[in-house]
This record gives C-alpha cells, structure tokens and sequence, in this order.
DNA sequence: CATTTATGGTTGACTTATCAACTAATTTTC
DNA sequence: GAAAATTAGTTGATAAGTCAACCATAAATG
C-alpha cells in the first residue's frame, strides 16, 4: 500500500514547522527561511554559499538573500576566498555563537513536540527512511531528465 | 539520538516534490500547490472551502486562491449552500474526472520514486510515524498558546 | 427579537523559494 | 595563451503560503 501518500503528511509538517519556528525564533528576529542555514555553520563554519546551498537543497538565489538578511542582523560574516574570488566563506558572528544554544532549544521545541509519541526506535527508523528519500532525489535524475 | 533534525529532511523533500510535480503536471496546467486539493476532491466531492482547508492543513485565504484558479482553468465548480449561504461546496467537472487517473498516475510517479528504495515495511513504519507526527500538530496548543 | 459572537470566504501585504538571466572569476580546450 | 565553457554569486519576476483585516451570513445570548 504504498499508494497513501506520504507527501500531504510530508507538507503538512513542513508547513507547521515554518508556522512554529517562526514564531519560536521572533524574540532572536530569526525566521524559519534563516535558521537552517546558521545550524549549519554551528556544524562546520566557514562553508561558501555553495556548500550550503547543497547541503540543505536551496536554491542559490534564496541562499543568497538568506546570508544577506543574516548578515544585515549580525549573525555572520562573509569572507572571500583570496585563493577564488568568486567564493564566500561564511563565519558566524560572537553574538550568534553565544546565542547558539538558547536558539538551539527553541528550535528542538518543535522536533521535540511532533516526536512526543513515538519512542526511540520508531524515530529512528522513520528518520533513517526519510534520509533514503533524500539520498534518493539526490541521484535526481528525475528532476532534471525530459522524461518528466 | 532523537537530536538528528527531522525537519531538514521534511523540509528537502517538501522542496522537491514541489519542484518535480509542477513539472509534471505542466502538462494538464496544474500546479503543486493544485493537485492536493483535486485529489481530495476525487476522494470526496463536493467538500467545503473550509474542509478542505482543514484536511490539507492550509490557510483558508491559500485555498481561495487555489479552488478560484482550478476553476479559471475548468477543474472544478462552486455550488453555494441553500441553507448556509457562507458555504462553498466544490465539485468536479467533467474534465477533471477524465484526466484523474493521467493527473494520478503523473504524480504516483513522485512518491514511487523517492521510496524506490524501501521495502513495504519500512514505508509503512515511516508513514505512521508522519501520521503520529500530523497528529500531534493537531492538538496544536504549541501553535497557539502564548509560552511560544 | 436585537445585539453580540462565531464562521466561511475574500483580499492585501509579506515571506519563502524557484527559475532564468546576468556578472565576474576560473578552468578547459584548441 | 585566447576563446569557450564552467562555476559562484546576484538580481528580477513569479509561485506558494501565512497573517490580519474585512464582509456577509448564521448562531448564540440577553
């Protein structure tokens, strides 16, 4: 029965998340479009633009408004690469290493919230289904092939 | 570990799947934003604007929009209530009963692909633990209380 | 039964993200 | 080593969805 469609279920959680991050991050002046993007500097700092772009599947043109908007608050910095001048590398900034955990609380709020019924295992085996669907649209061929 | 982030795979997926099914349904001049309103009027016709808000989990002003453009483009029909006249039931037309199976099958295309390499269990497990997940949002407090 | 309150739907302003076209810098190729 | 092709990032136009304010109708309350 693979016919339910596990995109609605996919959306809907997407769309709610938006909606509660939105509001968890205000009292930052963060949004939902920002955060991804500073979580994943916390992981590793000073990728490009492009690296982010690909690790969290945005478009470019989004990631570059997002750096923008998080640059004008002061939570990162760019660099040019001396070496390629078409490369920014993106460092965070004091204040957004020190608020690094309380906004990391608010946003595992969420995480925390819509896993609140299921235990450890469930979790983990529908995360590690979920990482096969990436993995999947990553060969993304059918994205890009004129089949479609 | 419920510490690895859900939501950066929702969050991917949702993004492509939109991306694959708008070209998908080019086609038939349907949109990503359009489909799942169809397809909840092939399961059950003649639902109110407001139903169909609720069971999608979309902002009522979105499915205005939506149902007046499936309507511009000759999907569906609106039929006010005789007895509650702020009511809209939807309907089909003809041409979206003939193209249904086309439309679904196009879109199948999506889900079959990114769960191509899941056995039927392991889907099963991942789409009841979205539905946990849908259905914790549904209690909802944490959209709406003030602690946020 | 008149007033208040709630509900269904619409519209305007704004956010998030895509695509396409572009610039500038870097690589590849001949 | 010059021309062509690729890559990183930016900008403009547009789609998808939220929120808030609004209108019209209906239901609840005094």
């Amino acid at each position: 029965m693979k016919h339910q469609s596990i995109g609605r279920l996919i959306a809907i959680l997407h769309r709610k998340s938006q909606i509660f991050t939105n509001k968890a991050l205000k009292e930052f002046s963060l949004t939902s479009a920002e955060y991804p993007f500073l979580f994943a500097l916390y992981h590793k700092e000073g990728q490009t633009q492009e690296e982010l772009s690909s690790y969290l599947y945005i478009d470019k043109a989004a990631t570059a408004r997002v750096i923008k908007s998080l640059m004008a608050k002061g939570f990162v910095r760019k660099e040019q690469n001396a070496q390629d001048m078409r490369c920014n590398h993106i460092f965070l900034t004091e204040k957004a290493k020190q608020e690094r955990s309380d906004i990391h609380a608010r946003v595992m709020q969420w995480n925390s919230y819509i896993t609140e019924g299921l235990d450890e295992e469930t979790y983990q085996s529908a995360f590690a289904a979920l990482q096969t669907m990436v993995d999947q649209v990553e060969k993304k061929s059918i994205l890009e092939d004129t089949g479609v």
